[in-house]
DNA sequence: CCATTAAGATACT
DNA sequence: AGTATCTTAATGG
């Protein structure tokens, strides 16, 4: 299947035309950085396949896991970077193997005043992003980690597409908020249960 | 072998 | 739930 067919399906055809004569297509490995805190935006990033992850930093320098992208979706940061400040608050990560079409921003304010399929576009990803982020709060404030571990399980195996995802518990600890040692115990008490199974550097979500 | 590092264990806050 | 510390196990030279 032609990776950006779902362009013709949301924008006129005009636009998908406008979009593919001024993007460029890139590829990420996986864990490459995208975009990094502080450096300028000069494009916004469409995904055409794959995942990207998207964090904050915090005064600390300690890293917060703000959401998942994934095909179709852009990042409502870049959108907001084209308004006013051109920095990036964000860092954006390959979660697996991706594929970008890199959008010039200089073309946002054209196409908005133009195609009402962008407009909406643009808005549908704020609020997207913005529903996202209420969740994340959400979880960091009220729900347990024991949750919280599970969904962001859940989120790997979804993403990577496989059921034995590689990583470590120290990665796991970083994107949650929390320790190695307390993503261990965790991750024991799951696999006890019979919900994972635990490996050196992997972890098995077959039974998840 | 040995060095490195992920993960397990224990104890304390 | 989190920190500190020690032990054990896997991995790669």
């Amino acid at each position: 299947m032609e990776p950006t067919q779902f362009l013709e399906a949301q924008f006129e055809p005009d636009l998908v035309a406008q979009i593919k004569a001024n993007s460029s297509p890139k590829t990420f490995k996986a864990n490459d950085v995208i975009m990094d805190i502080g450096l300028p935006v000069q494009f916004m990033p469409i995904i055409l396949k794959g995942a990207i992850k998207i964090l904050q930093e915090d005064d600390e320098g300690e890293e917060l896991l703000l959401y998942f992208l994934e095909k179709g979706e852009t990042c409502a940061m870049t959108l907001q970077c084209c308004l006013g400040n051109a920095k990036s608050q964000i860092r954006a990560i390959a979660e697996v193997d991706t594929d970008v079409l890199m959008v010039p921003v200089k073309f946002m304010d054209e196409w908005a005043a133009k195609y009402s399929s962008w407009r909406k576009f643009v808005f549908e990803s704020y609020h997207e992003r913005f529903v996202e982020m209420m969740q994340a709060i959400d979880s960091i404030a009220f729900q347990n980690l024991d949750d919280r571990l599970s969904n962001y399980l859940l989120e790997k195996r979804k993403l990577h597409e496989n059921d034995i995802v590689q990583i470590t518990h120290q990665e796991i600890a970083y994107d949650l908020h929390s320790s190695r040692v307390v993503v261990s115990r965790l991750l024991k008490k799951l696999e006890n249960r019979g919900d994972i199974k635990l490996h050196r550097n992997s972890i098995d979500l077959s039974n998840l």
